[in-house]
RNA sequence: GCGAUUGUGGCGAAGUGGUUAACGCACCUGAUUGUGGUUCAGGCAUUCGUGGGUUCGAUUCCCAUCAGUCGCCCCA
């Protein structure tokens, strides 16, 4: 019996890779843009991290995680997502002592999670997500969100639905907890098991629930909105008098509860509305964490963040129908007929690609015809051909796979004459 | 954790309780002894997911198991 890959992860292949490159390169090139600076961070952490950062009534912290005991004892747990590890590095290599304030991260790579695997979910998934830490600015709440939309709009994506919402400071989420509680409590016993449960531990989850959503109660239930006090009602206008600014269409929808428990204020998510996606249609979610750096043993500090999955992407690129420019074919491939040529073709093979370009040759002692096949398959834009006859004379032909038209060229300034024909674009 | 569904060559996909398991694509060989994308002819499954059972006989029936896919909960 053969080995195959553990439930819930993939193999990436060429061919489908080029796609997840040209996002990561887009993804970097935007974060220098907005100035968001890269930080890598272990794969792993202490258990602890992610209990207090994330939440212990998460169902990330309940079910979730990949935990395990190294050899020496120590709790350990494959990161689950990201804001928990770049806060801690924040607290512990002290960066709130920078010069350069507010602090604006971003990270990319693996994490993991213990989930029964189905469309845009996975076990170990790819997620790009930028925070940013030190600032308390309406503003920048705008920014976090406006990099997310652009990098999505930037490689073509249009079905894009931004929901907002805001869950207030403390002050306003316990008000909104204890209107919650009262609002449910009469007639708990009508919802299902696990909002019977959530009434007591995060009355804010109930709101979430997909199941009891036909319930009467929940068509009449206390809005955070009108629980906001002041300054969380004048911070969540700002956002939206910012986003309008930018001109991001968004909406509110106050039901909008984020699944981990760190979120205040500014909480949002970034869903496609492509026909033919699965059920799962969020691609990015973020919000504001005030307090997380507290929680993790740090000074008090704002931040806000997002994270976005790479595979959901590239599923919302491909439910839309969007054809990414990947660069497909190779400048040259080199036929050569006979051992002499073959001998001479290494040779011209290694200057080809010293001089910058991609370049292929036959590996399998393939016949003539074997070897333009590949060429083709490969879509090579040009093959020079190099045979007994043309060592004889010192030439090499030089086919252009787009007209058929050949020439001979003078083997000696093969490289320089194939170079010239790039600015010409064809023979 | 719960539910549905699928599992036949590299890929897609028929099929039957009984000597040789359709077909399409891809691939290889040749027609064309040094020129691709077209055509034609041939070639390509000694595990029909795995294990067990029923049977004279099972890829087809039953059970178990594993894996994939989709959905619920929840999330990226």
């Amino acid at each position: 019996m053969s080995i195959n890959i553990p439930r819930g992860t993939q193999d990436i292949l060429p061919g489908e890779v080029e796609k997840w490159q040209l996002i990561e390169r887009k993804a970097r090139e935007l974060c220098e843009r907005y100035q968001y600076h890269e930080i890598r961070t272990p794969i792993f952490e202490h258990t602890e991290l992610f209990h207090r950062g994330v939440g212990d009534t998460t169902d990330i912290v309940q079910k979730e995680m990949y935990t395990f005991k190294d050899r020496g004892g120590r709790d350990l747990t494959l990161r689950p997502e990201g804001t928990a590890s770049a806060v801690r590095a924040y607290v512990e290599k002290k960066m709130f002592g920078l010069a350069n304030q507010p602090v604006k991260l971003y990270y990319m790579g693996p994490m993991f999670r213990y989930e029964r695997p189905q469309a845009g979910r996975f076990r170990q998934f790819v997620q790009f997500g930028i925070e940013a830490l030190g600032s308390s600015d309406p503003a920048i709440d705008a920014e976090v969100i406006s990099l997310a939309m652009n990098l999505y709009k930037e490689l073509g994506l249009k079905k894009l639905r931004l929901v907002i919402n805001s869950l207030g400071d403390k002050e306003s989420r316990n008000a909104h907890r204890e209107a919650l509680i009262e609002h449910f409590k009469p007639r708990i016993g009508e919802f299902c098991s696990d909002c019977q449960t959530r009434l007591e531990k995060n009355p804010l989850r109930i709101l979430d629930c997909k199941q009891d959503r036909e319930h009467p109660l929940m068509k009449t239930t206390p809005a955070i909105t009108d629980f906001l006090n002041n300054n969380s009602r004048e911070y969540f206008e700002k956002l939206q008098k910012y986003l309008n600014l930018l001109d991001i269409p968004f909406v509110v929808d106050p039901n909008l509860v984020r699944g981990l428990d760190y979120y205040n204020h500014t909480a949002f998510e970034i869903m496609s509305e492509a026909e033919g996606f699965g059920a799962i249609t969020t691609l990015c979610g973020g919000g504001r964490y005030n307090g997380l750096a507290e929680d993790i043993g740090g000074p008090e500090t704002p931040g806000i963040g997002f994270a976005l999955s790479i595979e959901r992407f590239i599923a919302a690129l491909d439910a839309e129908g969007i054809e990414l420019n990947l660069n497909e074919g190779i400048d040259c491939y080199l036929v050569s007929l006979g051992e002499e040529a073959k001998e001479y073709t290494v040779g011209l093979l290694q200057q080809l690609r010293q001089a910058g370009f991609s370049a292929e040759r036959d590996y399998l002692d393939r016949k003539i015809k074997g070897q333009f096949k590949a060429a083709d398959r490969i879509k090579a834009k040009f093959v020079a051909v190099l045979g007994d006859d043309e060592l004889k004379n010192e030439v090499i032909n030089l086919k252009d796979m787009t007209s058929g038209e050949q020439k001979e060229i003078k083997l000696d300034s093969f490289i320089k004459v194939f170079q010239e024909l790039q600015d010409r674009g064809g023979l």
